[in-house]
DNA sequence: ATAGAAGTTCGAGTGCGCTCGAAGTCAAGT
DNA sequence: ACTTGACTTCGAGCGCACTCGAACTTCTAT
């Protein structure tokens, strides 16, 4: 079956590095991979799948503690406190995400505003320079200020 | 002056603590705040206003080394080079952000999903739960299959 | 049959970003 | 005079999430 990975192309395929893929699986994050002679792990789509769930939890910030708490639930089945339990972590962490969402987005605005300013004041540096150059053609004509506020406090 | 700020008072306005933000002026990040007996640290409106920057920063993924490059570039001054530069990091951590952000509104969207489908077993198990209670009352009668898809390969 | 590649376990090590603790200074209040 | 408390430096320690290394087994190809 083409569609069994080996932990090289599990790896491959998650971003993850064959060591990390293990590391989950001690830890329990990952429950027990089946195995092929009894020693090869190999990747069936569903462990891919909830390894995919695991690596959206952990980019946004869930720390590993919580998503074992998470996978612990999961294992123990879809009885009402479980589910009960996973929505209200999953909404939790919706809403952290969410903030988080918007603090990128204000950051992002600040990034591009800086970086407007840094575009107006290589204009302003490149237009001092060039006043420099035609000083020394045409003496004693006196430059335009085209200076602008530099961005953020610097000095 | 009321805008000059203990480190006490610069912690509570900025949120990181002493110790994070004496650790920061010692490894550079921030340059040496103005001292009063000199001893005593006080932060001027300047001074917070580039650690606001600077959390932004963190806060936003970049680690504490690139922004050493960006502080030092800053502290050198505005010649044409620092200003380029500093308009690259910029460009480039803005570029980070972005994918970032859409990374997080994806996995919100995830989220939301299952929270979705979790509200869905809930209201299941909950007339799983009513048809057991009316087959106490009621016996023979067969219920209705109400259940629905579990999210993410749950066992 | 033998080399080499890919897999295994398990404990130890690493890098990052703080965080803490000890020992000391200084200013104000009783 | 003395306690209190906010500050100081500096090195050590910590928690997290990997990451690595050593020693070993197993499969595949020549």
């Amino acid at each position: 079956m083409t569609t069994l990975l080996t932990i090289q192309q599990a790896a491959a395929a998650t971003g993850l590095s064959v060591h990390t893929l293990r590391y989950y699986e001690r830890i329990g994050l990952i429950d027990p991979v089946p195995r092929q002679t009894n020693s090869h792990r190999f990747y069936r789509p569903e462990d891919m799948r909830w390894i995919m769930f695991l690596i959206k939890l952990r980019s946004t910030g869930m720390p590993i503690q919580q998503m074992l708490h998470y996978a612990a639930l999961r294992r123990r089945g879809d009885d009402p406190e479980s589910v009960a339990e996973r929505k209200y972590m999953l909404e939790q962490h919706a809403f952290a995400v969410a903030a988080e969402l918007t603090a990128l987005q204000d950051t992002l605005a600040v990034l591009h505003a800086k970086v407007g300013l840094y575009s107006a004041m290589e204009e302003t540096l490149k237009a001092a320079a060039d006043n420099r150059r035609e000083e020394n053609i045409d003496h004693g004509k006196h430059n335009l200020r085209t200076r602008r506020e530099p961005p953020e406090g610097s000095r």
